[in-house]
DNA sequence: CTGAAAGCGCTTACAG
DNA sequence: CTGAAAGCGCTTACAG
């Protein structure tokens, strides 16, 4: 900038005010700072104006994913993305892998590059961690998950109602025995679908038997694995609730593996491409991925504005997509 | 900083050298300095330390994508995080959806803020407009398409030799009538396997048919809508090359609803998620994203080691996965 | 409308 | 081993 100054005969303060459009300045002086400028491929430093400004804003939110590459963070990432964007915003992005100690780890990476706000998608249990921060003026946005000991506003699925929509359906469809399958209840959402599962049951006056419910299933091939024993059962499952997205499609490979795709009824939480293009199509239920990502965004940009948290889970709703696997009706009533 | 070294009792530089684990500081001084900046709850600001030191570096790289809600660019997305992360880099990105004005736009968004480099999966035809950042020592990697008028490293899928992979496989499958279903010709890819569509046809001896070629497919539904054209020729393709994801997909859901999907060999290039559990499943080429983003990263942070950029293209090799579309034979032989 | 001085939070280059 | 001064590229808060 100096240079440019020197090279157009004109003061600092009057480069600076050419780049940052002050409509003021004299047009023939603005025209010999443009091309000093571009004689010496000069270009703004946003980080050291974001240091000297009295906002101090960088222009730059950080995302904290469960994975950048998994399908349901890249819709997140994108709706988040697209959001920051129309407020001049880039988004700088980690991947957490559901663990905690790496959710630490690349929220100070965050923070230590000087990012105008966070949202994460938690792995840990305990987001004290943050207080400091946010006493200094942080602003954070919790998705997906809400957050653990800290106060911070949150959106997240409705994954007790949508669980109960799962399950609900499959109790309308005529089934009793209906399976539970899902990833470690110490992830918010399996732990919250779970729960719908129970609730449904419990609502619907059913027991629940407890070798149908299978949790810590991580990968599809683990879930492939659980059905495969579900069904060897003395008194096997007539249907099933999958909590997940890899879940859901293990259980669909393991179901046709066993020739019981067009026998055992199955309803999974989470869409996922080429769903409708199995045998059967899988019924799901549907959590809008671009509407959780903008709302985080919107909560965040507004906070960034001056509205102040309000420590509310948002709860985006989920709904039923028929598609043919649930629709497989249970055994006639014993009566 | 200087609030933590007034309440420390300290010099600013001895805060300095603690926050950069100089290790000749006295261990009382530190000590001091730490109690100090916990209860300020002080962060070392990494925006101010480049701006000072020499080397500028922000610890953060660009990448600019297709869309980062698309599967092989979330995938890339994580190979050049990984490897970033490895080397203590973040990773800020944007999504282009082929529009050569958001490349520029975004590529100068990242300037601005300061990215020790760059990697891009370009839009544009044209990268003239970085000439003169890379010669105030800006480093870029183009990713999966390479630069046009502009000298710079780049990693690309072998999509010319890929595509010769799968209609040799055809041809050796006794197909003669071979259709070409793909995206614009002006997406890098798309010409290349179009190419490798045409050598191998060539090479085979046989005439290409221009009837059986589309281009300009964008979305899954027009690949459906080119294949049910397709199927009506009086002389229609017995076997089908689809270039892209989603014109696989759109093409084997065309298929499908044809009653087709038996007698009609797909051959697709890039695999997707459940290409394996369609009916038939669907025989593709591979390409190797987590090498090709790891790769691009690599080279990157090579350069930024001071390796001088060789203008090479770095070309990932495919390779032809059998699921049995592909495998549907031709008709017999006319003799 | 234009500019000279001071300072954002940090590191460099010295001196002690 | 520790620290006071200067400066990275910019904006603030003034004065002219």
């Amino acid at each position: 900038m100096r240079d440019v100054a020197a090279l157009a005969g004109v003061a600092l303060k009057t480069v600076s005010r050419v780049f940052n459009d002050v409509p003021s300045v004299d047009p023939e002086l603005a025209r010999r700072t443009r091309e000093a400028a571009a004689k010496l491929g000069y270009r703004p430093n946003l980080t050291a104006s974001a240091l000297r400004r009295l906002d101090g804003r960088t222009a730059t939110v950080g995302l904290l994913l469960e994975d950048v590459g998994n399908p349901f963070s890249a819709a997140l990432h994108r709706a988040v993305q697209d959001a920051a964007r129309s407020r001049g915003s880039l988004v700088l992005t980690g991947s957490l892998d559901e663990d905690p100690a790496r959710e630490r780890e690349l929220a100070n990476a965050l923070l230590d590059r000087q990012v105008d706000g966070l949202i994460i998608v938690p792995a840990g249990q305990d987001h004290s961690y943050l207080a400091a921060d946010q006493r200094n003026g942080l602003k954070v946005v919790f998705l997906d998950r809400p957050p653990v000991l800290l106060w911070a506003d949150a959106v997240t699925a409705d994954n007790t109602a949508g669980a109960r929509l799962a399950v609900d359906h499959l109790l309308a469809g005529g089934h009793r025995r209906i399976a539970y399958l899902g990833d470690r209840t110490t992830i918010h959402t399996a732990h919250a679908r779970h729960q719908g599962y129970l609730e449904a049951l419990e609502l619907a006056g059913q027991s629940v038997d407890p070798t149908l419910v299978r949790h810590d299933l991580r990968t599809a091939t683990a879930a492939a694995a659980a059905v495969t024993d579900l069904l060897t059962l003395a008194a096997p499952p007539t249907a099933m609730f999958t909590s997940q997205n890899l879940v859901t499609i293990g259980a669909a490979q393991a179901l046709r593996a066993a020739k019981r795709q067009h026998t055992v009824a199955l309803v999974g939480f989470d869409d996922f491409l080429l769903a409708d293009a199995l045998d059967p199509p899988v019924t799901v239920i549907i959590q809008d991925a671009p509407t959780m990502g903008r709302l985080a965004a919107d909560l965040l940009f507004s906070q960034l504005d001056g509205q102040q948290p309000t420590g509310t889970v948002h709860r985006v709703p989920t709904r039923l997509l028929i598609r043919g696997s649930g629709e497989i009706p249970g055994p006639p009533p014993l009566c």
